[in-house]
DNA sequence: ACGGTTCAGTGAACGGTGTTTACAAAGTTG
DNA sequence: CAACTTTGTAAACACCGTTCACTGAACCGT
């Protein structure tokens, strides 16, 4: 059956267990309740067993990260499925109101991911990948948005062409395939500059730093998105 | 002289280096170490004397913030008096490379105040309004950008009207008279937007979360100020 | 100048934290 | 069965925020 030693399996369930009971207390009590003892206590264990699994208590909580952004990832792309794949601008503004949506009914997950300065996690496969991917994939299924390539700065043309490589092989083994020339520098940009005001607004509105009190920010977000799409180039 | 007794002015000094021991800290060492204990170290004193001045350690971190404010505001305004005031796009270039590298110099106290979800500080008189006063000044005093009034959804009318309230009386307590008029919701709502932006990218910059590895990042900066400025109507 | 009051600061204590260490009891493997 | 690895424990360490009873000095009205 399983190739893993019967020993193994224990250990990972555990693991799995450990994480669920910190995410558990991150949710109900916030981080500050995120300590070693409350979960070691939420599954009948010493606080030192959990030695045994993780390597100190920045360490679980980096994985907790990891957990937290694959959940969402996940989340994102169901509600993405919900959508046909001709429906771009619908598809789009799905993942936007869905990590926003995420973002509000997960305030302690967000801020975790999100106030940790550069310690917590690898850069690589983290939440906003999920944005850029889908991005990425949007726009090279659409009708070539016919971006200048020189409207750029140059100096970033070296980051973006690498940012493009890394797109193209994770659109790739997403099953889609698409060609340096579909996926411009310009577009490239484009979807970096809506991850910034994506990002900006979610952020502003999850820690409340708005300049005033917005007492329905939904629309303003609708307009944002709308005007980022408008932006990029998808009028259809 | 001073209208404060002797007793008053002790306290006043002492807040002070209570403030001063715990920024300190918190540049030299990080947030973690800010600690009761380690800020009454470094004055020679007791923990438990602390509770004089502050309530508690949550207390002392939120008027901190205050103090962090200040400074950064001030940090702004001092940029800013070095540039002619009818040179409207260099001020409002002046206050975001302001706002960016005050972060990227100060990104202990940037967290602090950006990664606290709600509880420690009051969102009026805070960091945004700094840009947001300069922002709001600027639009005034230039040459009418403008803009559609009823492209704002309806729905933010009540709140940009607040908050264009707001503004107008904080421009007014700096000298400078402006009308509802030449202040109209629609530069409003793009004051709030070119502020989602800026702190979007300053925030991802600092918390490195960026999507790929920007080895240079001032360029992409100064673009999207180049842009935001150009969608606010400011083409000089 | 004296006596009461206010106030800054102390030291001890309480319950909490992350972490280390030595040790016991299982499970695994030859 | 014996040797070994893995998992968990208990005790201890140093630190944390916070409370409380207490001292000593500064202030203030008389």
């Amino acid at each position: 059956m399983t190739e893993a030693t019967r020993r193994e399996r224990l250990r990972a369930e555990t693991e799995r267990e450990i994480r669920q009971a910190a995410r558990t207390l991150l949710v109900t009590q916030g981080r500050e309740a995120v300590t070693l003892r409350a979960i070691a206590r939420e599954l009948g264990i010493t606080a030192p067993a959990l030695y045994r699994y993780y390597a100190s208590h920045e360490d679980l909580l980096r994985q907790l990260c990891d957990d937290i952004c694959q959940d969402m990832s996940r989340e994102l792309q169901t509600h993405l499925a919900g959508i046909s794949s001709d429906q771009v601008r619908e598809q789009v503004r799905a993942v936007c109101h869905g990590f926003r949506a995420w973002a509000l009914a997960h305030p302690q997950e967000f801020s975790l991911v999100f106030a940790s300065p550069i310690d917590a996690l690898a850069p690589g496969d983290q939440f906003g990948s999920v944005f850029l991917e889908v991005a990425a994939q949007l726009i090279a299924s659409h009708p070539a948005p016919e971006h200048d390539h020189d409207d750029v700065p140059s100096a970033l043309h070296g980051d973006l062409a690498a940012f493009q490589d890394v797109l193209i092989r994770a659109v790739a083994s997403h099953g889609c395939e698409v060609s340096a020339a579909e996926l411009s520098l310009g577009a490239i940009y484009q979807i970096v500059q809506s991850w910034v005001r994506l990002y900006g607004h979610v952020a502003l509105e999850v820690f409340g730093r708005f300049p005033f009190a917005v007492s329905n920010p939904e629309p303003m977000f609708d307009r944002m998105v709308d005007q980022m799409l408008s932006d990029i180039g998808f009028r259809d």
